[in-house]
DNA sequence: AAGCGCTTGTGAAGACACGCACAAATCGCG
DNA sequence: CGCGATTTGTGCGTGTCTTCACAAGCGCTT
């Protein structure tokens, strides 16, 4: 990717040299719009307007020209944006122009379908070891890399410079697991285990629990009934019908 | 649990019957108190205060007060809040007094995972069906489930009164997944494909998305790394220290 | 060279969220 | 019975996020 020079874009090859402090809703939208504009430059489209690839991302085109402007980035107004610029700017501006080396910790139920996961190499990141703390498990083979003893884990950690961490294991190992992840070097987490972690300043931890989607989903469900439950007992629920999208929407410009 | 009625509280035995609209942010927490509550709870506390629990859900606590303020929720001044008492308040707010017929679609590496993750049924879920497109993972069976033809989604959702939906299946086939919930009559989706759903109004969608985690981490690792190289150049890194817990901390009531 | 249509970038206003700080309420104790 | 210790509930200032609306800029056409 971004091999070419788009036509208009300034003399110096990639990006500002000092990154700008974004917001951090800005920080969380990113990924989207880098991934919906990967798929818009494998479709060939060498240009996108806000408004396209705010559609394609699922947010407001204000919004999505504001978040652009944070990173100082170029687009051409009457035209848009270039696609591979702009792909190269987000990159710059996410750190992911180099690949970040990832310690996944826990090879569970979870863990296995983590490690088995393309998803990592393909959107800047690598797997560089496993650990475990069953006996059965270290020891292992998957995808290429050998289950080690959680024990190692501060050592290997440290000596492969791994600054992400994933913790896989359940709730009640995952504060130690933190901590050695922290004596090993590793300055973000993040934690798939149903818990608060506890970490020095510094260290940054995003924490990802199935159930809490649920349930939140589960809230909305409730209002749901109890509106259309209350208000005048008459009106049915709108009868849910698909096909709702139309032949000239952004979206079919991306999953092929 | 929930066995007995508190000292102040009132005559009514659970609830406010209308629900107060809660600010979404609100919403996004209340799950994370109740984990904590439950801890709690089976620790064998009966009050807990409001430094306490925010300390173990690992907020602010005002913000925890004005959560819970919202949902009319009446602590005890001087004393804190019935244990029992929010957990039965916040588990009827969420509407997870009634368990929730979840179907999961795509049984692979991680629809695998989902499928055996016992965090569903502790937390008010229960698996009703599983779907793959793939004929040779029709008719496995998994936890107890037979794995079901992708074609019989929309008939067994509306049978069974199934209202949320899992999808694990790869990004190019979820938009046609969601098409075929909606047409079953589901009403809120957790998306865990990597890309933008379109559905009708009254559908909540959700979305876990893994490298986007990872892209955001890895922001802030780009972050830090500028920091510490740019200002003086002088200082180095503060040393990675594990055992930051202090002996009193709210947490050690937790995880036992 | 001028005009026209399109799209960006941003000012401003409103909505929302956060956290301090304190009054009000409750309990326990003397 | 009254008082002090404690903790809730919330008013309010502050900052962040979102959205609208439009001027400024760009390229294409005539
Ligand atoms: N399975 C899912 O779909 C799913 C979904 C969401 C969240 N989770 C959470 O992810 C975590 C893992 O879930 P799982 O289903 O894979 O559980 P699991 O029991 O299958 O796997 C946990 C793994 O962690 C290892 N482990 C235990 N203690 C350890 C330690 N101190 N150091 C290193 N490894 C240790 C175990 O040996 C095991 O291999 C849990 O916290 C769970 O709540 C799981
Ligand atoms: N594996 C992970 O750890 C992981 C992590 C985060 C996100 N994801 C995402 O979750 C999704 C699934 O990942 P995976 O690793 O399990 O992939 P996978 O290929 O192992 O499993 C996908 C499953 O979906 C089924 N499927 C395909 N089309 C279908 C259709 N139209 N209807 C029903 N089922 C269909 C396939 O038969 C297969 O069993 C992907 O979108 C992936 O990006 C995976």
């Amino acid at each position: 990717m971004s091999q070419h020079r788009p036509p208009g874009a300034p003399e110096r090859p990639v990006a500002v040299p000092a990154l700008p402090d974004l917001p951090e809703a800005t920080v969380a939208r990113l990924p989207e719009y880098l991934r919906a504009l990967h798929n818009l430059a494998e479709n060939g489209h060498e240009t996108v307007s806000s408004e396209w690839l705010a559609t394609a991302a699922g947010v407001n085109s204000a919004k999505l020209r504001k978040d652009l402007s944070h990173l100082g980035s170029y687009g051409t107004r009457g035209v848009g944006y270039d696609v591979a610029l702009l792909i190269d700017q987000i990159e710059y501006v996410l750190g992911l122009t180099q690949r970040r080396s990832v310690a996944l910790v826990g090879v569970g139920n979870l863990g296995h379908a983590l490690a088995g996961y393309d998803g990592f190499a393909t959107r800047g990141f690598r797997i560089a070891a496993l650990f475990d703390a069953d006996p059965v498990r270290v020891g292992e083979e998957i995808n290429g890399l050998v289950v080690q003893h959680v024990d190692e884990l501060s050592r290997v950690a440290t000596e492969e410079s791994i600054a992400i961490g994933v913790i896989a294991t359940p709730a009640a190992a995952a504060q130690r697991v933190a901590d050695r992840l922290v004596a090993g070097g590793v300055t973000s987490i993040l934690n798939f285990a149903p818990c608060v972690l506890t970490v020095p300043d510094g260290v940054d931890v995003r924490k990802v629990d199935l159930a809490i989607e649920l349930q939140i989903l589960s809230f909305h469900e409730h209002r749901k009934a109890s509106q259309t439950a209350l208000p005048a007992a008459g009106e049915a629920a709108l009868p849910p019908l698909p096909g709702n999208l139309a032949a000239t929407n952004p979206q079919e410009a991306i999953g092929t």
